[in-house]
DNA sequence: GCCGTTTTCGGCCCGACTGTTTTCAGTCG
């Protein structure tokens, strides 16, 4: 079974184990357990085999059998029991806001609510405002969380996280009283999608600052107000979509603890507590302070530095070994935006893109990149203005045109998203492929392929020589289409022998690979490149969120083949066409 | 269920806010 899968198995038998009112430090062990898996190292087929499994931070005896047993059998009859015994519409109740497992387990109990159907029903016969420890509010609060969930709820994209709250935090930063604010939450730590958008700022009178805020115009609800912390609910980009927005108001002497805090992740938090408590300290959002003394901490690297740690930036906080890196002081130097010289997954107008080749060249230029690669579609893909090799040759004398008008300084690359057909072969023959400085291959038809099949075709595209980098591993659309079924470790282990790059696509629809495949691809030796998939020239500035991805993934700039100047780069690919020339050269086939 | 240089039992991160209470449980982050 995949970890993934897996995973959700141990989240799902916690949650179980809640509503059944089990001691909630066991139902935690689970959490605790399913949050690790995601985090892993390594492959964790690999990590059985060799053992290292048995040593990872909470997992202990009784799972690591269950894990053990869920991945070589993809079975485990404690979880199929405790499905049995339990309705699965009761894990759905967990998403209404305001309802957690002791108020399922009351719920099932007293008046056999099985469903989100069941509860609603409950509701609007005015049932649940009998139970105890229930109230008229708390009924009212259920039915419209009810309808939240099935219409307004939802995770939203990164991109669309920031333009949420950059209006709020303008809007706090502008008022008198504010010393310092920052959104925190998951989308410091860049995550890939965002639940809800956080922002804390300092003042000496947090109050009328929250006042403030929760009279915002967008503000469509408030769900809580306090003299320190307020939550609402703002209109999203899809219709009736509706975001949650916590604010919290600190003194500035307590900025740094609450910046951190509030930045998370949770599990990231709590390994960092226990560390202040080992040290005889208690570390929350307000102060680091032990029985007699308190540590004044002004920015967050004090507070690492407080508890003997170096610096962890944000995208490393996710309890997956920055706490034993920044120990040893093993944290590297993340990449940053600023070290990019140049991308190479970009389009134009001679396929699906929509400025020329040098609008595209000189967004690039303004950004202050030393070149570009243009990777327009192949010919395979009409739907997207594939070029044909007539078309291909005539860009190619477009291309030379520009960089004889650039002059040294500037480059445009010329590239191609090569489509990567269903047999694995590519879109354009050999002798097309060799003409490119680079060849992207990516795949975009036949997606419901099963998994074999798909890693053999993939495999066997990076296997081709003149293949320089895979283009977006997954296929995913985050938060619309799934990843196409594909083992994503053979295709790193793939990439690392045939010494392709693997690319992080920088889309926010995308972020393909992954943070954490990326991590690992690292490990074994792939170079990453970031690309943005631009399709216009704005386009070219979501290399920030591919950046993010990088900086989550542990990379450093030289991890990265697009961070080189012009001069390396160019003789790496030539060093790459080379290789492809002598391969083929060599083959007798040919 | 996990864990251990105050250890093999008895802990396990901690505070704000709400709604139900009449001092607190549940939920959330």
């Amino acid at each position: 079974m995949e970890t993934a899968r897996i995973a959700q198995v141990l989240d799902d038998m916690g949650t179980i184990l809640e509503i059944q009112g089990e001691n909630p430090f066991r139902c935690r062990a689970y959490h605790n357990a399913a949050q690790t898996l995601k985090g892993l190292p390594a492959d964790l087929t690999e990590m059985i085999a060799d053992g290292s499994l048995a040593g990872v931070q909470g997992i202990g005896e009784t799972l690591y059998s269950k894990i053990v047993q869920l991945a070589t059998t993809g079975q485990l009859p404690a979880y199929d029991k405790l499905r049995a015994e339990t309705p699965p519409g009761l894990l759905a109740l967990l998403r209404i806001s305001g309802i957690g497992p002791k108020k399922i387990k009351a719920l099932h109990d007293e008046l056999k609510i099985e469903s989100l159907a069941d509860l609603r029903a409950a509701g609007e016969a005015g049932k649940i405002a009998r139970l105890k420890g229930f109230g008229a509010k708390t009924e009212a609060n259920i039915l419209e969380g009810i309808s939240f969930v099935e219409t307004a709820g939802g995770r939203i994209l990164q991109h669309h996280a920031l333009a949420l709250v950059g209006p709020i935090l303008a809007t706090i930063r502008d008022h008198p009283g504010v010393i310092r604010a920052e959104p925190c939450g998951s989308l410091r730590r860049r995550a890939e999608t965002i639940g809800d958008l956080d922002v804390l700022f300092s003042s000496r009178e947090p109050g009328p600052v929250l006042d403030d805020f929760v009279a915002l115009p967008q503000v469509a609800k408030i769900l809580g107000h306090g003299p320190t912390k307020a939550s609402v609910l703002i209109p999203g980009f899809k219709s009736g979509q509706l975001v949650q927005c916590d604010v919290r108001g600190v003194q500035d002497d307590q900025f740094a603890f609450a910046l951190h805090y509030f930045t998370g992740s949770k599990a990231h938090n709590i390994a960092v507590r226990k560390r202040a408590l080992a040290r005889g300290l208690s570390l929350n959002e307000y102060a680091l302070a032990g029985e007699s003394k308190s540590v004044a901490c002004d920015s967050e690297a004090d507070v690492f530095k407080a508890l003997d740690l170096q610096y962890i930036p944000p995208e490393l906080r996710e309890d997956s070994g920055e706490i034993d890196a920044a120990e040893k002081g093993k944290i590297p130097k993340l990449v940053e935006p600023a070290d990019l010289t140049g991308t190479f997954h970009c389009h134009s107008d001679w396929s699906d893109g929509e400025a020329t080749l040098e609008e595209m060249a000189e967004g690039a230029r303004a950004l202050g990149l030393e070149y570009l690669g243009i990777a327009d579609h192949s010919r395979s893909l009409a739907m997207a203005r594939g070029l044909s090799i007539e078309r291909v040759h005539e860009q190619w004398k477009a291309i030379d045109a520009l960089n004889k008008k650039f002059g040294p300084g500037f480059r445009l690359f010329k590239g191609t998203e090569c489509d990567v057909l269903a047999d694995g072969s590519l879109d354009f023959p050999d002798e097309v492929l060799a003409g490119f400085d680079y060849v992207v291959a990516s795949v975009h038809s036949r997606f419901k392929m099963p998994r074999d099949e798909m890693t053999a075709r993939i495999v066997k595209a990076i296997s081709n020589p003149y293949v320089t980098m895979l283009g977006h591993a997954t296929g995913r659309l985050l938060l619309s289409r799934a990843a196409y079924e594909v083992d994503l470790d053979a295709v790193i282990d793939a990439a690392a022998k045939h010494d392709v790059m693997i690319e992080i696509n920088a889309s926010p629809y995308r972020l393909d690979l992954d943070a954490t495949h990326c991590r690992r691809a690292r490990k074994k030796g792939v170079t990453i490149v970031v690309n943005p998939d631009a399709h216009s020239v704005a386009g070219l500035k979501d290399l920030e969120y591919g950046v993010g991805v990088a900086r989550r993934a542990w990379c450093a700039a030289g991890d990265l083949f697009n961070t080189a100047p012009l001069s390396e780069v160019e003789s790496r690919l030539e060093r790459l066409r080379n290789r492809a020339r002598v391969e083929n050269a060599e083959d007798p086939r040919s």
